[in-house]
DNA sequence: TTGGAAAGTCAACAAGGCTGACATAAAGTC
DNA sequence: GACTTTATGTCAGCCTTGTTGACTTTCCAA
């Protein structure tokens, strides 16, 4: 347990099978934590998990368009669309035409929206805050570090992007 | 950056709803990536992600219960045996009478079966592997620690469970 | 003016969740 | 031995959320 990471002729411990199934099943398990507490709310309301991901990405990105948000979720625009049009029917999501490309559709959060946004991603938040507090820094830094190594390459210029935006 | 995580009066950088939502967002894309390379080999099979979920933890339990493998995955016995069915009529699960409570099944892979796992699973070790090498050990520690404390109670038994029986 | 991009819609289909009801065999209890 | 409970399996029906394919409207840009 010595092992500082460098590659070279150590034994690098950590790559075992053994120890990559435990990240496999830490993965399976913890994410189904993850998105209980949003799951629950939702279920209230209505909505699914598909919903959250919208409101999710229109909150971090107001205006943001939909071919955008189509290529954020990784979903086909038939199976966006259906979810977006029950969010705009509700009052939940406002979509603006484009000032310079009028092709173009900007998403908002109404207040309405952003009531429900802050129910969900509050709950999300007191889980991953007692985890992290749990951790420790370090940990959180490693969590971050990993999480980030195991994306595509498409998905992490996305999450890059929101990551460099704030 | 200076903070070691010991709670306190200290600022708790590390805490704030911007890292919060990182953290978030990371799970989201991570578990994209983490998916991606089974779903393609499943694709080619006619599976699903469940099938891969019942292989999994068949493989990793041989002689597992029903009863058990539901609690396991979460879901309830009508799905698991659309599921478990296919995989039994493909030969590729063998569900046998217990030996002393005759009323239960205890599943085991085939060596069909155990082939099809290989594969799944060393293709989510190729990614597992590589995040885990550019991460480090150190990252890979606080990344299991932080998805085990956001595991829910019943989840995270599991997860010991199969953890210490190594 | 014409081709392509952005968006939306219709239809059909599939995977994989769910509930509820019901059946059978085996075990455990009184 | 009668009764209850447990483990499993199955039928039927429903929902969400993903897919493909086809087609339309609007608008930008070369």
């Amino acid at each position: 347990m010595a092992d500082t990471g460098a590659p070279g002729g150590e034994t690098l411990l950590f790559l075992t099978d053994e120890q990559l199934r435990k990240g496999i099943e830490a993965m399976f398990f913890a994410y189904r934590g993850f998105t209980a507490d949003p799951d629950r709310i939702l279920d209230q309301h209505d909505y699914g998990r598909a919903h959250h991901r919208a409101i999710h990405f229109i909150n971090r990105e107001p205006g943001l368009t939909v071919t955008t948000l189509i290529s954020v979720l990784g979903v086909t625009k038939q199976s966006l669309n259906r979810v977006l049009r029950t969010l705009i029917d509700d009052g939940l999501v406002e979509s603006r035409v484009g000032r310079r490309d009028k092709r173009e559709r900007h998403l908002h959060l109404t207040e309405k929206g952003a009531v429900l946004e802050r129910a969900l991603s509050e709950a999300q938040r007191v889980r991953m805050r007692a985890a992290y507090r749990a951790a420790g820094p370090q940990a959180v830094a490693g969590f971050r570090q990993v999480l980030e190594a195991m994306m595509d390459p498409a998905m992490r210029r996305h999450y890059q992007m929101l990551k460099d935006a704030e």
